[in-house]
DNA sequence: GACTAGTGTCATATT
DNA sequence: TGAATATGACACTAG
């Protein structure tokens, strides 16, 4: 459904933001002409109803407001250090609030929103998360809202509480509220809603007769459908006319809020949806519903919602890519602004002051390392039960449910989940363990097995162990660092912490805005990580060595075998050059002199020359030098 | 079920 | 002094 707004009477440049919104898996587009208003003062003299009330000052939020808005709600944390919001929050806070349609935060701008939002919202009566009807067509909640803060805005806050006593009291009468001068406004408002709302029919019509073709099972319920918009075109025309546009007495609008606030969820709800059911997002939105509602919680399940949603066909959905998601509320939502701009917005919100990333974690179910961080944050789903008292947890809750849904966990590491519609298929006990997941466990890795003493985590339960699984079959292919990485939303790599030098390490902790907790885990992934190649270079230079020793040892049996060959040929040839001269001195005892007389051995010995012959010489003749080795040599033979 | 190899991690020492 | 590296010890897992 898109509608088109416009503030012709307010005048300014036209400034055209197209918002994704996400309702109950249906995803909504709304086109959204905002004009650059006038100064805020002189816009809510102009749209403000003639001598309405401002609201009470005990609703005003604790958030600094902004310039722009005059008070409306508090400035996006960024938007203060960038100054890009400032001419354009309140409008978009106003537009988004006034759609009072559930708004389903794709980005930290969006979660700002909401939180915005549903701050405004202080007295619980209104807001976008299945609040009910914004008074007098938004128009009025959204100028009063935004007078209330305005200094100066003027107003009785006693008289501003009995108005939204009223308009809480008689809806329908809120319309009236908004009379006047808003009325005429009113009047070219609705005709350009009529406008858009029929030429987006029209597409929704071509839609259908497209899904007709192929799913004739669908065709009856199309046909209901389409009879329904009619009755509702009808209804919502007479009414607008009666009164002016108001959204929400719009059946799409009741059916909504109505549908966020309880577990029914009437045939209406899917009058005004476009058959672009995404289920992860109808799964994000069940939690807001049951968040607020914890008998509903328990007693619903999220078939049956599904279920509910005559056209749409469960089987053969098919959740869009998480790139063609992140387009769409990057480009929808800030259409027209530089997108440079909020990239860096949504890399600096994970600085985002009073953004806490432990309580995106999860506890680790696999994890053996003994690291605990044990942060304390008591962020609880019992406390976000009004938005208005926990402001910073409504934003660390839609982040917390877009990360763990795996919507926004397409950082560098881990990268986008397709499992995320998984999600879509848990019960309500999976979810109950979801919830604790999100909100009471603040440890990022724990001892496998060993439940944590000092957490109401999912692991103490069976519905943790359920949580157990699906973490293991979704990030089974994830290292445990990864996982630990992408819980922390650490926008880099593992390999890149690890492997990038000390000095470009450092650089870029400092460079990015990144919080103590993903700071440290930084570091532990990166002297982990360093530590197992560490550890795998120490076995493997230990294997080495080991197998260098073997090898050594094997050369040195084989040196002694060497060896011990050499010894055996040595010991051979001396036993031969000792079989030699045994045979020469047994010659020689039998030689004769020339008489005939056997030479006396003692006064003869045996002389070789260089030649090889041997000559029998006299003692006598021999040099004294020559007479001791003869003797040596004799003694050897002996 | 015991055993073993491989691996990750931590604590500590060394560079 | 801090970071990187090396290594022993322990726990876990798979075969």
């Amino acid at each position: 459904m898109k509608l088109l707004k416009s503030w012709g009477a307010t005048g300014g440049g036209l400034l055209h933001l197209t918002v994704l919104l996400s309702l109950a898996g249906l995803r909504v587009d709304l086109d959204l002409d905002l004009y650059l208003l006038p100064p805020p003062a002189l816009l809510r003299d102009e749209l403000r109803p003639p001598g309405g009330p401002a609201r009470p000052a005990h609703a005003l939020s604790p958030f600094p407001t902004s310039g722009g808005w005059g008070g409306a709600g508090p400035l996006h944390p960024k938007a203060r250090e960038l100054d890009f919001l400032g001419p354009l929050e309140g409008h978009l806070l106003w537009e988004v609030r006034a759609l009072g349609v559930p708004f389903i935060p794709r980005t930290r701008v969006d979660a700002w929103l909401v939180h915005s939002v549903a701050d405004r919202d202080a007295d619980g009566t209104h807001g976008l998360l299945g609040a009910t009807a914004s008074s007098a067509g938004g128009v009025g909640a959204g100028v009063d809202g935004g007078s209330q803060a305005a200094p100066g805005g003027g107003g009785d806050p006693l008289a501003a509480e009995e108005e939204e006593e009223k308009a809480a009291a008689e809806p329908t009468a809120q319309v009236a509220v908004s009379g006047g001068r808003a009325s005429q406004e009113n009047e070219v408002l609705r005709e350009k809603c009529e406008s858009v709302a029929r030429s987006s029919r029209q597409e929704e019509n071509e839609t259908e007769s497209s899904q007709e073709k192929s799913l004739q099972q669908q065709n009856n319920e199309d046909k209901n459908k389409t009879a329904d918009e009619s009755d509702w075109e009808v209804a919502k025309t007479t009414e607008s006319r009666k009164e002016g546009v108001s959204l929400e007495d719009t059946p799409f609008q009741s059916t909504i809020s109505d549908g966020m606030n309880s577990s029914a969820h009437n045939v209406n709800l899917s009058q005004a949806i476009s058959h672009d059911v995404n289920l992860h997002e109808a799964m994000l939105l069940s939690p807001n519903t049951f968040r607020r509602d914890p008998v509903t919680r328990t007693s619903q399940t999220q078939e049956p919602f599904l279920q509910t949603l005559p056209g749409t066909n469960l089987t053969e959905f098919h959740p869009p890519a998480d790139n063609q998601m992140r387009n769409l509320t990057s480009q929808d939502l800030l259409y027209g602004l530089d997108a440079n701009i909020f990239d860096e917005i949504n890399l600096l919100s994970l600085a985002v002051e009073g953004f806490d990333p432990m309580e995106v974690s999860f506890q680790e179910p696999d994890s053996d390392s003994g690291l605990s961080l044990n942060l304390s944050h008591n962020t609880s789903i019992t406390k976000s039960n009004s938005y208005s008292t926990c402001n910073e947890d409504a934003v660390s809750y839609t982040s917390d449910l877009k990360n763990l849904s795996g919507h926004d966990l397409e950082g560098a590491v881990g990268g986008y989940c397709p499992e995320h519609s998984m999600l879509c298929h848990m019960d309500h006990s999976y979810e109950a363990g979801f919830q604790d997941l999100v909100f009471h466990n603040h440890t990022y890795h724990l001892q496998p097995g060993v439940p944590e003493p000092t957490s109401q985590s999912f692991s103490t339960s069976g519905k943790s162990q359920k949580m157990n699984r699906y973490f293991n079959n979704t990030d089974k292919n994830l290292s445990r660092d990864e996982r630990r990485a992408k819980a922390l939303r650490i926008p880099f790599s593992v390999e890149e912490i690890i492997r990038m030098p000390v000095d470009s390490f450092n650089s870029m902790l400092s460079r990015h805005y990144l919080t103590d907790l993903q700071v440290s885990l930084m570091r532990d992934i990166r002297r982990r990580g360093k530590n197992k190649v560490a550890a795998q270079n120490c076995r493997k230079r230990k294997l080495d060595i080991i197998l260098n020793l073997e090898g050594e040892v094997c050369n040195l049996q084989a040196r002694k075998k060497t060896l011990e060959r050499e010894q055996a040929q040595y010991n051979k040839a001396i036993n031969i050059m000792k079989q030699k001269l045994n045979d020469l001195y047994h010659v020689f005892s039998r030689l004769s002199d020339d008489q005939g007389r056997p030479v006396n051995p003692d006064q003869y010995i045996l002389q070789c020359s260089h030649d090889g012959t041997v000559f029998i010489v006299p003692k006598e003749l021999v040099a004294p030098g020559q007479k001791e080795t003869q003797k040596g040599k004799r003694k050897n033979r002996s």
